[in-house]
DNA sequence: GCACATGATTCACT
DNA sequence: AGTGAATCATGTGC
């Protein structure tokens, strides 16, 4: 009801900052009613405010003291504070609270899990361990590995340096508008809730900022990652000497070449492996043979007439070693099995059968003799004479058994995938499909 | 630059 | 868990 005289107060409070006389001049004049009067008044309040900038500092702190001490200011003062309680607070009132920012939580959630933000694990440590462990390889302390986690502990320095520039920054800037704002609230009405809210404003400008460094720092650790598993996924191509042996092991075993797993780490150290491929994670290397077993059965059965050369190529050799190792009176003809091997550290002499099964393909399968050579007949010739020597197989077997070629049978695939050829059965007798006995 | 070979990965299946 | 098949990605030779 008395909200006229309020207002005209304000008026007064307003012209009081300015000029301890105008205020007067207005508290004189509060009680007109003529509407010319009231506009020539305000005009002579802005003209006033307008020339306050040309008064010295000095001049303008001294009327600020006189203002103060003005018996009038604490009454005026609750009256502008209510003033504006009443409209600029209820104007903002709506469009405060603001649901919990999705992406802020998901780029926490994601620093949080590579370990850039948190308690330090050893520099991420877990994360590299993960990131290896996505990429198929075991978690031991690889030259890629200590160079992710190297690197991830930059960033996570760089992310936490950063982040505490922004806290301190935000902090001296907020205590500083908190200040001014406490001091301007002796003259003009600032209440502690808008303090509050301007508190607020800050905070979410810079935690805007925060949210640009996190992201920043979310890239930088994907595409370290992204880096990091490429480097494990980067192929290498095994050296001549290891494909020899992969392939003598693959021939020589290809009615079941399905190395066990002794088997494999055994090929891996034989292959070199462990030096040209994993040095740092030498119990990779049955995954790399395993790999390299894989794709040989797959590319094999696809085309198996490519591969055909190359086999009688292994055939041959399996059958040379056989036959000096014979010439030097040992086992050779038992159906040892690769590992077992013991002393020769060889595979050659394992499955002798498989050798045969090799000879037989070229010889009995019409599909296979089509696809050689007079040279590779003359092979077969040879690998004939040089099992017939070393006690082996008889022609006469090798005419009454027909095989699929190389040991796949009907299906599409090899006899009994799930035994390991290393624990080749010596109990086989000589109708087996296999024929791994030398009777 | 291209084709090819081949190691590695992924996914479905058993 | 091991495997086959498909696919990707890269090294190599021309």
């Amino acid at each position: 009801m008395d909200e006229q005289p309020r207002l005209m107060h304000a008026h007064a409070a307003l012209g009081m900052s300015g000029h301890p006389g105008l205020s007067q001049h207005i508290l004189d004049n509060t009680g007109a009613t003529d509407g010319d009067g009231r506009k020539q008044d305000i005009g002579d309040i802005l003209q006033q405010i307008m020339t306050i900038t040309d008064q010295s500092l000095d001049e303008a702190q001294a009327r600020k003291h006189a203002l103060n001490c003005h018996r009038m200011k604490p009454a005026l003062f609750n009256v502008l504070c209510e003033i504006k309680e009443k409209t600029v607070l209820s104007i903002r009132g709506a469009q405060e609270e603001e649901p919990p920012d999705a992406q802020l939580m998901r780029l926490d959630n994601m620093l949080l899990a590579e370990g850039v933000s948190g308690p330090e694990k050893g520099g991420g440590s877990a994360a590299a361990a993960a990131a290896a462990a996505s990429a198929g390889v075991g978690p031991d302390n690889s030259a890629e590995h200590s160079d992710y986690r190297a690197k991830l502990t930059q960033i996570r320095q760089i992310y936490h340096t950063e982040l505490e520039k922004y806290e301190q920054a935000c902090n001296e800037f907020t205590t500083h508008v908190m200040n001014l704002l406490r001091e301007q609230s002796r003259t003009r009405p600032i209440s502690p809730k808008e303090i509050e809210r301007m508190v607020g404003i800050i905070h979410r400008k810079f935690s805007s900022i925060q949210m640009q460094l996190k992201q920043s720092t979310c890239e930088a650790v994907m595409i370290l990652r992204s880096r990091f598993l490429d480097a494990r996924r980067k192929r290498r191509n095994f050296n001549k000497q290891a494909t020899e042996i992969l392939n003598e092991y693959f021939y020589s075993h290809l009615s079941n070449p399905y190395p066990s797993e002794e088997a494999k780490e055994e090929l891996g150290k034989k292959c070199s492996i462990t030096v040209s491929q994993v040095q740092h994670c030498p119990n990779i290397a049955p995954t790399i043979v395993s790999n390299w077993f894989g794709n040989k059965r797959i590319r094999y059965k696809k085309n198996i007439g490519k591969f055909q050369e190359e086999a009688n190529m292994y055939a041959a050799k399996t059958a040379v070693s056989a036959a000096s190792v014979s010439a030097h009176g040992s086992q050779a003809n038992s159906p040892s099995t690769p590992n077992s091997a013991g002393s020769a550290g060889s595979f050659n002499m394992s499955n002798s059968g498989d050798l045969f099964m090799s000879v037989q393909s070229l010889n009995g399968d019409s599909y296979q003799s089509s696809q050689v050579g007079a040279n590779v007949q003359s092979q077969v010739d040879t690998l004939r004479h040089v099992i017939s020597q070393t006690g082996g197989y008889s022609d006469g077997l090798a005419a009454n058994q027909m095989y699929s070629p190389q040991g796949i049978n009907a299906n599409g695939g090899w006899q009994d995938p799930t035994t390991p050829s290393s624990v080749t059965s010596p109990t086989e007798g000589p109708g087996s499909v296999h024929s791994d006995t030398s009777n």
